[in-house]
DNA sequence: ACATTAATTATGT
DNA sequence: ACATAATTAATGT
């Protein structure tokens, strides 16, 4: 596709930090981009994991089906990060797919260049160990969510993720800066869209949050760290 | 304490 | 007009 593209592109991002100009050049020179409509996928779970991926711009979320067709979201991919990066984990098949929430710009790299990259590029092996981490970390964290906390608590911490990842400062609030419906929150907190919307709508009146259709916007943060507590 | 079902209303193309 | 999203109340486990 669209093959002009400018070194700086990739300069500022954590996975090509400290790299020459002449090495981000041959990065770019392997890359191919894409755009993608809000609503299409990367790649499908399961799929050969033919390519890695880096996320420029829009925004794409990691998610699974189970077998009676519910959706669990895993992760979201804020611009900048790497994913669909299964190699790391030694695997050759996607263990879920890349769904994509608002029209984004990705890198891809044909999977080939995995070893090479980690091999000649220090500090992508460096990023790629941070991303892992920082994904096993957020699992761990989850995991204990969903045996120990009550379902209120379970939405705050799922909404505080996202305030820390993808939060845009506003002048009532921080918004999350992707379109997100209540049906999402409810996958990622592992509860029904309808506990989530009276959820949504009590914090509402309370004055926590502030929400439109796929859109949030959090006025009090700090009552959602409160709320996200075992006690109440 | 929370899910499910269903009916109703709002919102975006 | 039509589909998708959100709200709300009632009922079920």
């Amino acid at each position: 596709m669209g093959k002009l593209l400018d070194e700086s592109l990739l300069a500022g991002l954590p996975p090509f930090l400290g790299l020459a100009r002449e090495e981000l050049r041959q990065i770019l020179d392997e890359a191919v981009s894409q755009r993608f409509d809000a609503g299409s996928n990367v790649f499908a779970e399961g799929s050969p994991a033919a390519q890695f991926f880096l996320l420029l711009d829009g925004h794409v979320r990691a998610q699974r089906t189970t077998r009676n067709g519910d959706q669990v979201i895993l992760h979201q991919i804020p611009p900048g990060e790497l994913f669909g990066i299964a190699r790391a984990m030694g695997l050759d098949s996607y263990p879920a797919s890349a769904v994509v929430v608002a029209e984004s710009i990705v890198l891809a790299w044909p999977m080939r260049l995995w070893e090479p990259f980690m091999d000649r590029f220090p500090g992508f092996a460096k990023d790629t160990f941070r991303t892992v981490g920082a994904r096993m970390h957020d699992k761990n964290d989850r995991i204990m969510e969903i045996a120990t906390l009550a379902v209120e608590q379970r939405i705050s911490s799922a909404l505080l993720r996202l305030v820390n990842q993808s939060g845009r400062k506003t002048a009532d609030g921080i918004e999350i800066d992707f379109p997100i419906t209540r049906q999402d929150l409810s996958e990622m907190s592992g509860t029904t869209l309808h506990t989530v919307s009276r959820t949504l709508s009590a914090w509402e009146k309370a004055g926590i949050v502030h929400s439109e259709r796929k859109r949030i916007i959090v006025r009090q943060p700090h009552q959602l760290v409160i709320l996200a507590q075992p006690q109440g």
